[in-house]
Order: C-alpha cells, then sequence, then structure tokens
DNA sequence: GAATATCCTTGACCGAGATCAAGGTGCCGG
DNA sequence: CCGGCACCTTGATCTCGGTCAAGGATATTC
C-alpha cells in the first residue's frame, strides 16, 4: 500500500530521461522540472484522473504500471493502453485540449508526476524539438489504434489472442534457457480479455483451444511459447506480422 | 474523367486557407506553397497512395472525395476515415515517420495537392504554431480512433449504425422544411459497412429494421431520420451522446 | 436503349462469441 | 486450518452477425 517513504522526489532522473520526449531537454531544463514536479504515491486501484475530467497537464509515471480504460455504462470496459515506467498519460487530451476520454487506473504500486498544462506549453515553446516528439508518438499511437480497429473488425478472436502476444513480446517476453519464449504478462485474464475486445470467457476457452493445439501453455501471468512461427500461422493472411515496428 | 483543365494551379486558396494547418501561415508563406506545390487530378477508383508505401510527403484536397483504407490479403477491408475538400492526407505516417498504413483511393474527382517531407519540415520550423495546429489535430484523432474501437467491441450493430449516422450529420446533414434531417451520404453502402466495420449485407438488413421500425428511411444515398432522439435512443447507456465534439 | 457490370437487398443457414450459471482455484486474514 | 473472496475456467444455450447464394435495382457503355 505504498509503505515506502520516497527519499527521491525527484521524478526526471535515471532512464526515465532516456525517453524521447525528455531527451531533447538539457540539463537546467530537467533541474527545473524535477523543482517544480509534483510527485506523488498511488496504490493498486487509485485512479488518477477519470473520464471526462478536464485536462489539468501531465502525468509521468516513474514507476508501476496503469491502465487507461473507457467505460460504458453498462459496467463493461475497454482496456485502451497500458503505461509502465518511464511512460506519459493524458497528453492526447492534454494536446487536443479536450476532456480525458479515459479512465487511468493504478494496477500496481506506482510513483507519479504531474506536469501542468501551462509547464507543457512553455517547454514546447522552448524546445521545438519536443514538439516533434510529442508528434511522433501520438502519430505512432495513431497507427496503432487504426491498426487496432481493422484487426478487431477482420480476425478471429484467436488470431486477435495471438497478435495480442506478440504484441506483449516486445515489453515482456524473455527467451528461456531451452528456446522457448516466456511472456510474464502483468495483468490479469480479465484485462487481458479487455485489451482484445472480448469477454473473459471466451479468452478462457481461446487460451484453452490454444494450449491444446500446442501453441502455447499457460500458467497464471505466464505464458510459454514453444515456436513463435505457429502464433505468426494464426494471424490472418496479410496482417503485419511485425506489429510495434 | 477529369476532363476539365483546371486554370487556378494554385492549391491554397480559399476556404481551403481557413483549414487549422494553414490559418497559421502568413501571405508570403502560402505563396511560397503556391509557387512550389504540384496539384493534380485523380479520376475515382485511382489511388494516391498505396498501404506499406514510404512516405515523401503531405496531400491536401483542393476538392473531392478521397477514402483511406486498410486492405487485408483476403479481400477483406476496412474504410478508417474520410477526407474530403481541405482535409490533409499522410501526416500520420510524415510526423510518425513510418510507412503509409492505409491506401488513399479517390472516390470522387479530385484535385490534390503534394507538399514533400522538407517542406512541411521546414514550415514546421519557422512556426512553431503549425506543429501545435498538427497536435492537435492528430491527438484529436487518436481520440476519435479509441472511441471507435470502444464502440466496436461494446455496442451493436444497430447502435453503430446510429453512432455513425449522427457522425455523418455534422458533415453530410441539413435540415429539411418539414423539420426533419437528410443526411446526403458520400459513400456507398459497402463503404458506409467499411467504416462501420462490418459486412454490406449485415448493414442492409439493419436499415430495413430500423426503416421498419420508423427511425428513419433510405433512398439511395439519402437518408431522413424523423426524429434524432430515436437514434440517441439506440445507442447504448452512457455512450457520449456527441460524437466529434 | 439494350447489354453488362456493379451495387444493393433479401433469404436460408451457420457458427463464433456472448450470456447465464455453476464450479474451481488460489490468496489473504483470521 | 478454515472461511471468504476475487479471479479464472467450464458448461449449456442463445443470438447476432457472417457466409453463401440468388435476385433486383442502378449505373455505365456502346
Amino acid at each position: 500500500m505504498a509503505s515506502a517513504s520516497y527519499r527521491r522526489r525527484q521524478c526526471f532522473a535515471g532512464p526515465l530521461l532516456a525517453e524521447p520526449e525528455w531527451r531533447v531537454l538539457d540539463r537546467s531544463e530537467i533541474d527545473w522540472l524535477n523543482a517544480i514536479v509534483m510527485c506523488r504515491a498511488y496504490a493498486p486501484g487509485q485512479c488518477i484522473f477519470h473520464e471526462g475530467d478536464a485536462c489539468q497537464g501531465l502525468y509521468i509515471i516513474c514507476e508501476g504500471l496503469v491502465a487507461l480504460r473507457k467505460h460504458d455504462g453498462a459496467g463493461a470496459s475497454v482496456l485502451i493502453r497500458l503505461a509502465e515506467t518511464g511512460d506519459i498519460l493524458g497528453y492526447r487530451s492534454l494536446l487536443a485540449e479536450e476532456p480525458y476520454q479515459t479512465t487511468a487506473e493504478v494496477l500496481k504500486p506506482s510513483r507519479v508526476g504531474f506536469v501542468a498544462t501551462t509547464i507543457v506549453h512553455e517547454l514546447i515553446a522552448r524546445k521545438p524539438d519536443l514538439a516533434f516528439a510529442f508528434l511522433r508518438r501520438v502519430c505512432h499511437d495513431l497507427g496503432e489504434a487504426q491498426e487496432r480497429f481493422h484487426l478487431t473488425v477482420t480476425q478471429s478472436l484467436r488470431a486477435r489472442v495471438a497478435y495480442f502476444l506478440l504484441l506483449m513480446k516486445e515489453d515482456y517476453g524473455t527467451e528461456t534457457p531451452d528456446g522457448s519464449l516466456l511472456i510474464e504478462l502483468p495483468i490479469s485474464r480479465r484485462d487481458m480479455a479487455e485489451m482484445i475486445g472480448v469477454r473473459s470467457e471466451s479468452l478462457s476457452r481461446t487460451i484453452r483451444q490454444m494450449t491444446d493445439d500446442g501453441i502455447l501453455a499457460f500458467s497464471g501471468h505466464r505464458a510459454w511459447i514453444g515456436n513463435t512461427d505457429r502464433l505468426l500461422d494464426e494471424l490472418g493472411p496479410h496482417v503485419e506480422r511485425h506489429p510495434m515496428t
């Protein structure tokens, strides 16, 4: 429950500075940000912001894991994006000058910094490269969102599971000694279903089928994939084989 | 078949200058662009660029209608976006520095201008406001794409048709003398189905049902909606009632 | 204006995935 | 060790939308 007292109050430090957005800043600007930016701890289940809220600034995940969800009134929701250490939240709303369209729910104990809108604008005005960095990121995200729509509409659930695992491989996959692939999923089965856009019961069934077919093995949040090619075969014809270029 | 010879060779003129991106430019920059930018005519069916192509610059629709599609190998495709007079094509790829993810297919005879990547970068460097204009646009688009995903996953076909018509109302809707709403859809039934992410047969059936229920009337590309509230009722609970803010 | 291709609608059928309902299974606090 | 709880899996059933196939309607061409 975020029991630790964080000695380091500086958000902008360590590997976080390697993020494309902050890399364009120089030392003095980093120091300035560290002096201004508030950083606080969140426990799992807490929300950083809610769908419909007015956007006041940017959030930076110094450490942790956060889910961006969209809810509909009937209780169903969809997981739009996972954000982990180093990721930024709220830039879409800030730069579109619109209210939040998603709710940011903390999944693992997190430290999150807040940068007010005015600061962001000031930084961008001072560093044109920052605008480019954001542009590149948002455009890339847009491409992913379109790809996701395409996939959801044209591909079977099974193909989408395969695709999802290949995506997660990028961030959470490791090679095991015996040459197979291990993916340590950071999320529950339900959240996984929400990312794929499917009911969790259906996801369970699909995973079982794929297990029976010897394509993968699951244990809790751990997935083993013996042969990546067999996963790729699940994708429909001519679907981009290298998601997340 | 684009038989007309276009006397005006200048792309950047008239209402097109009111677009948020070009509004930030001053007279000399507009003149400069008009001197450089190539403008050519396309006939329906022609493609401006193809999925997978490297991006060389930006396209501006001086006049016409263009569809951005994603294809999968099996012949199925999805219509990602409609672009009409004044709209810009290819900015996602250009700014993300990625190949095109969609194919731009001309639907109605169009005149389209081309601005090379280097020119765009030069302009942005000169006018930081241009970067902001693009940022706002892309972020807004991203929001729409996420909303669309959410909708597709959680709502029934019928609700999605209702939502689609409310979207189209913004651009193509007019009030008729008798107080009902007339929407002149610029696209075929098939394209409409591709935008909603559904087979055209299913769309036909859904339209028929809604017609039988007295919610709307269709004739060719013309849709009448007697009572907008009844369309809104079709949307699931708590779905954003004002799409395209 | 007949020929022809394309688009749209309708019908019959089917199947993937949703829904409803009931167990498992693991986890935490007592 | 046991009870409670959240998460996951499985089963049975249903239904929405996809698929296949056949007609109509509408353009387009000659």
